[in-house]
DNA sequence: GTACCTTGTGAAACGCGTTTCACGTCAAGC
DNA sequence: GCTTGACGTGAAACGCGTTTCACAAGGTAC
């Protein structure tokens, strides 16, 4: 396979005029770039991009970090950072993680080793200080809060839409409410959130059957709200972390015949269909602006505003 | 930031011997390579991937070829590729083409570039003719069947498992149906293959009204649903090119209160949730043949056999 | 006529890790 | 005592594009 030096030396021109004639720039003769483009077309010639950004010191890639590919919530995101990155010129790579941290590490590795020119994180399982040492390497930008750290992050105001979703609710006269969260409240910043804008608003006190953990999909939703019913025969909200999840609780409850209602999270095509309120946490503007932040010289942090569309009853 | 010479300096050894400690390969003392070590920790050093990759030649890198991103078919097979992917040291990259053939044609170049190890297409617009003179430059492998042309691939029987699906049809006794498909019969395989195979049970003759073309997602479903109904008051199955479309066409029908049937594709939750047929066509089985193909010497040509989901009346 | 651009081009260094090959030990085998 | 092979190491070349800097030629300005 040809190289730069093979075209100079068939052109009859230097290495770096060869260099200039493929990137136009600099000043070159048209007579002498017409005698390049002959010689690279004779030669088949393609410039090696990894040389190239070897050389350039930049990969025009950015990687993407999420727990799971198959995922409808990582997915919308991981859509939308795809579509602007590549408007941009920017190739997007998915970075599955199963929430192992030795996973997130290896990602962020790749910063180090100048695989990728930044990294986007999705959802974390690392702590903000674990990372922290990382933005010595390249830029990384959080989908999340990432409160007193100095790293860059977007968000929605997800605490108040909650709040106000409960408040909604309880002004219809529904007390009787179930929780299904993603991951233990310790762990995860947005469970935390849901179950402290619940206390907000109906108080303290939820009973622990009333919370379903580790809610990833439409099963769980199913399991969640059969353990609800049981805890509860009163049910009259679940208050679900997901729509597939919402859709799952909303089937189970079809099936036992349960007139409670079903809110779900990220208004996905499932909501409309299945006719359940849901609040929509705005990810291709969280995608688009995650990209946006990754190359700008200073650490920013923006809040967008999430919807919340009222459906059904 | 330190380079490999850095350490070679540092450790007082040559950069080979540096270079051999690094990948663990070769002879080399055991306290040649804890003083090399200890340099590397002194130095904060990280091997730079991007010199590795033009040195070894390899990037760990798969390119996806997909028109959408957001469209169940295509994440889910993407899905199936990242992750056997990862299971195999590789990184995935989203191609999104939007079907244009530009695009395309941009991303098979950055196999000429070097800048990826292989590409799958799952979709194309591009003529097989065309693709071609790409393997020159590094492995291609399609997720259809690329008949006579020497490009690796793996598909289902999908013309037979419509076959099968218009045969149980029709021996419930259902005579009026419409048809959903991709995009236009002479550009879409798959298409093609629908139209052949109710005309092979049917018969000839299925009336252009109840035949909905560039149908992709739950709205198309909608909007179909509705043409059929126009079209033919006594429509009594929709025979969808997708779960999320059959969704939204049982949703018209149940608007209308119109008693037809639908018959999605892929086996996605939502055809599960709603309650309707599908003919699943192994996506996950797909994707991880295409990766192994990929790397395969010889071209293989693989078919996987799509299975069909009765559920509903 | 001198000073100073503008245009055009090439040699060489740079970004950085891998690999080949030659060479030097030292111990085992005969 | 000599051969052979295992073990260990380093100099240099290689993969390949970009960039800096020096230099030459032809103009223009005053």
């Amino acid at each position: 396979m040809a190289n730069i030096r093979d075209v100079a030396k068939l052109s009859g021109h230097a290495v770096s005029t060869v260099s200039r004639a493929l990137n136009h720039q600099g000043y070159l003769a048209e007579q002498t770039r017409k005698e390049i483009m002959a010689a690279v077309k004779q030669l088949d010639y393609h410039r090696n991009g990894l040389a190239r950004a070897l050389s350039i010191g930049k990969t025009n890639q950015v990687g993407v970090i999420l727990p799971y590919i198959n995922h409808p919530y990582f997915q919308k995101l991981a859509d939308a950072i795809t579509d602007i990155g590549f408007m941009n010129g920017y190739q997007v790579t998915m970075m599955p993680t199963n929430y192992s941290q030795e996973r997130e590490r290896h990602y962020l590795d790749m910063l180090k080793h100048h695989l990728v020119d930044g990294i986007i994180f999705t959802s974390r399982s690392i702590a903000f200080h674990d990372i922290l040492p990382y933005r010595d390497y390249g830029p990384i930008v959080c989908c999340e809060d990432t409160f007193e750290y100095p790293i860059a992050s977007v968000f929605t105001n997800r605490g108040e839409s909650f709040v106000h979703a409960f408040q909604i609710l309880k002004q219809c006269g529904l007390q009787h409410v179930g929780v299904t969260i993603s991951r233990n409240e310790h762990v995860s910043q947005s469970a935390k959130l849901t179950l402290q804008a619940y206390s907000m608003v109906y108080g303290p006190g939820l009973d622990d059957q009333l919370i379903f953990r580790d809610t990833k999909n439409m099963f769980d939703g199913i399991t969640a709200a059969e353990q609800f019913l049981k805890a509860d025969p009163q049910l009259q909200v679940i208050f679900a972390n997901g729509d597939e999840i919402a859709a799952g609780a909303q089937r189970q409850l079809a099936n036992q015949q349960h007139p409670a209602i079903v809110i779900g999270q990220e208004n996905l095509p499932v909501s409309f269909l299945m006719d359940f309120p849901t609040i929509d946490h705005q990810l291709t503007t969280i995608g688009d602006t995650a990209f946006e932040l990754l190359f700008k010289a200073a650490i920013e942090k923006k809040q967008v505003a999430a919807k919340l569309i009222l459906r059904g009853q």
